[in-house]
DNA sequence: TATCCGTGGTA
DNA sequence: TTACCAAGGAT
């Protein structure tokens, strides 16, 4: 017996609920399908530029945040020859705001590389694309399935959520990933050319699957019924068979083990303002919003007083009168929340910028690559008057500012 | 393996 | 308000 008719004996082994669970999910996703900018309409591959993009962009990232920049990246730059002869600088101006921005020099790196090693033409394999800057085994399975076709499952957090219901899975993540992953790839459909028959050149594991559909579909069903918090079983094409639904234990799937919270650090900001011209620098290009513009300031320790932060400007120390501003700047990161004091001053008509730093423009603030916590920062300093203040200003704590 | 990477939405 | 979550990757 071949290896083909062994996996057709082994597929006829399964309960016919379970056999029936990827046609059931393509046959959801046929009808309720999202239409979302990156995707082409119902039946056409996606080119492996717009998957791409939209991959990086959608790494942990919420799909409506994504969309505006998206279409602005595809306008500016509509092939990957014109994003890979753009400049890092500009890559990271239009990625402003999105987070994360070690994503956007990954982006641009890749960029460079397709055009160098492979002609302007991203690989075709899961191995291949993992090689590239920013593609981890996530993105490389997503844009083989949806961009090439290819018989792979990429698991993501959606998509971990509704496995791990539907299966009841125990196992706390990260540890249940394997088995996850293993479980998820139960649900990709047969490959057509094998389901038909198939010739000699069908072979399983390769193209002519609906791969992307089906990772797609749960990403769908993930995101609108199989929501974390009461999920919409009622209109989910998999209810018969969901393992957690029929404990009644929905919600507290997936298992995961509980992670502890960064310590609160302090540091000083300084706005200082020459003119109608403000004092910046560029961070460095590793770490945390590296490669990113900010105003100087002091390091972000934990417990910090207001006084040893002030002492650590010895580049700014022509500035006579520092004014501090009422209140702090708060900004939660991933692993710590942070608690910036804010210090103008006023430097004199032909001050020269101290070593590293530079004087823009107010006006042309906009066209920095400026991170969420330095538009704060920046807003607070100059009192809320600039087009630049905080546009999440919705008062309380999370409009950054706090006494 | 665990930690580091932003930001906005949600209940 | 707080906590969690979102189409993860690099180290």
């Amino acid at each position: 017996m071949n290896s083909r008719a062994i996996a057709k004996t082994r597929r006829r082994e399964v309960a016919p609920e379970a056999a029936g669970r990827p046609a059931r999910l393509l046959e959801w996703y046929d009808r309720h399908r999202r239409r979302l900018p990156w995707r082409p309409p119902a039946g056409e591959c996606a080119d492996p530029y717009s998957v791409w993009l939209s991959e990086i962009m959608l790494q942990q990232t919420g799909v409506k945040t994504v969309g505006p920049y998206f279409e602005k990246f595809l306008a500016r730059w509509p092939d990957i020859a014109a994003l890979g002869s753009a400049s890092l600088d500009e890559v990271l101006r239009m990625w402003a705001g999105l987070g994360y921005y070690s994503r956007a020099r990954n982006l641009h790196a890749c960029a460079v590389k397709v055009l160098r090693d492979h002609g302007g033409a991203f690989p075709d394999t899961e191995q291949g694309l993992q090689s590239l800057p920013g593609i981890g085994p996530y993105t490389a399975a997503a844009i083989s399935a949806i961009a090439f076709g290819r018989r792979t499952m990429p698991v993501d957090g959606n998509i971990e959520r509704v496995v791990s219901r539907l299966f009841a899975v125990e196992e706390p993540l990260p540890q249940a990933k394997p088995l996850i992953q293993q479980l998820a790839a139960t649900l990709l459909g047969a490959n057509e050319m094998e389901a038909r028959g198939g010739g000699e050149e069908s072979r399983v594991g390769d193209e002519n699957s609906r791969a992307g559909d089906s990772a797609q579909a749960l990403m769908d069903l993930g995101s609108s019924i199989c929501t974390p918090k009461k999920p919409a079983c009622a209109l989910c094409p998999l209810n018969d068979d969901c393992a957690a639904r029929v404990r009644g234990d929905q919600e507290s799937f997936p298992r995961k083990a509980p992670k502890k919270a960064g310590a609160l650090r302090r540091g000083a900001a300084f706005v200082v303002l020459r003119g109608d011209r403000l004092l910046v620098r560029t961070r460095p290009e590793k770490g945390l919003l590296g490669g990113m513009t900010e105003v100087p300031g002091s390091d972000w320790r934990a417990a910090q007083d207001d006084k040893t932060a002030l002492k650590q400007a010895p580049e700014l120390k022509g500035i006579a009168r520092w004014h501090r501003k009422a209140g702090v700047v708060t900004h939660v990161f991933t692993h710590f929340p942070l608690e910036l004091a804010v210090y103008t001053a006023h430097a004199p008509a032909r001050a020269r910028a101290p070593a590293g730093m530079r004087w823009v423009p107010v006006a042309t603030l906009d066209d920095e690559a400026l991170p969420n916590v330095m538009r704060k920062v920046i807003a607070h300093g100059l009192g809320d008057r600039s087009p630049h203040a905080d546009r999440n200003h919705r008062g309380g704590a999370r409009s950054g500012v706090r006494s």
